[in-house]
DNA sequence: CATGCTTGTTACTAGCGGTAACCCTAGTTT
DNA sequence: AAACTAGGGTTACCGCTAGTAACAAGCATG
């Protein structure tokens, strides 16, 4: 039949497209977000055309690469922000997975949040965060939606959420950002301070000197 | 006098400098990020070499070119943040400039937000922040250290400073950019729903279903 | 046997960042 | 006046990248 030769085909492509995934990952692990399609291509034991006929194009290599990770990160993500446990844990544990993840893996965290897309082609004028930082997005929308699905913000909720679960995400990765490269404190010390962010001490602190203290 | 001549050699390649700033700039307006060599010295009516006698490096401009605009930009936000205001009123103001800025220019603030610097050379492993993103890093520790002179942290209050600087200015940019790109909503709504992310909304909300909500 | 179809290769294009070698004009020195 | 040096500037190149066209097998089916 048609059918199950195509599957078998099928199977069998995807299976090569998997292996690829894989040596590209390896690549990525060890040379950083300037893996060339060359050297992936070598790690893999084939030649660039392959890899073109797969992927089509560095970015949808970089897509299925990164979906790969950020789908296993999002899944950690998402139990942690489902523990059965009050909000404040929750937040703490989330923050706590993503450092951990960042933590473990550096040079894919970084692959995936400075891909460095710009080449000679394409991505004419003005496109700001259509495919950039993909990872960053979908966590944003992803916490917005369970924002807005367990807490009753009024009228506008859905709205706020959206731009909490952005806000909230960008926090998170620029303080990991800059931890990972400067390791002030230990992880848990960066979830504490993070939490306490989140929690209104900035708006609840006294001032320092003269003025309207308290 | 040789300093007299030296000087006057010196002014003549200030100018040039400046000039050549000026033409990368507009030429980074037109193309965003990708803007190349090539094109800059074309725009400037000269070729290649005289950019690298310059600057020595494509880095070099664009370290050249960021602090141009970082520093405008950090000069509008010291303004804001050091206002005769009370505090929430000094936060919205500062959110507000900051989004302004990027919706005004947006090309260069893409340029200043994602370089994309990794080339063939150089950068090699791990250097996670170092030279990347330099105007995320200086707006957090900008930020840190208004906020370490203000507030009374009490212990630990310059680490703590620190992190919400770096906390804040990440989730000022990712909403910022996801705002830019989707536009969902007036820029003072933004301002306002990010405001009241800090000033502790998210730990005061009310549970939607079930649970020891309020 | 011939016809496809998938898998793979070699060999190329076009454009990038960066550089070596040269050229040419202005001013100084003898 | 003639020689000589100092910069500003250009052409022509290197090595690299992403991406592609064209060609060569293995293996099913008519």
């Amino acid at each position: 039949m048609d059918t199950t030769q195509r599957t078998e085909q099928q199977r069998s492509a995807d299976r090569r497209r998997r292996e690829l995934l894989e040596a590209a990952d390896r690549v990525v692990l060890r040379d950083g977000p300037q893996a060339s399609m060359n050297a992936i291509a070598a790690e893999a034991g084939i030649t660039k055309p392959i890899l073109y006929r797969h992927f089509g194009d560095k970015s949808g290599l970089y897509a299925a690469l990164a979906k790969r990770h950020t789908d296993a990160l999002l899944n950690s993500l998402r139990a942690a922000l489902d523990a059965p446990a009050d909000r404040r844990e929750r937040v703490e544990a989330t923050l706590d997975t993503y450092l951990a993840a960042i933590e473990a893996r550096p040079q894919v965290y970084r692959f995936l949040m400075h891909p460095a897309e710009g080449g000679q082609t394409a991505d004419q004028g003005f496109d700001v965060g259509k495919h950039s930082v993909p990872l960053l997005r979908r966590m944003g929308e992803e916490l917005a939606t369970v924002i807005e699905e367990r807490l009753d913000l009024g009228p506008g909720g859905q709205q706020l959420a959206r731009v909490w679960g952005h806000g909230i995400v960008g926090m998170m990765h620029a303080a990991g950002d800059w931890w990972l490269g400067e390791r002030p404190c230990s992880r848990a010390e960066l979830v504490r301070s993070l939490a306490d962010l989140l929690w209104g001490r900035l708006a609840a602190a006294g001032d320092k000197m003269g003025g309207p203290g308290f």
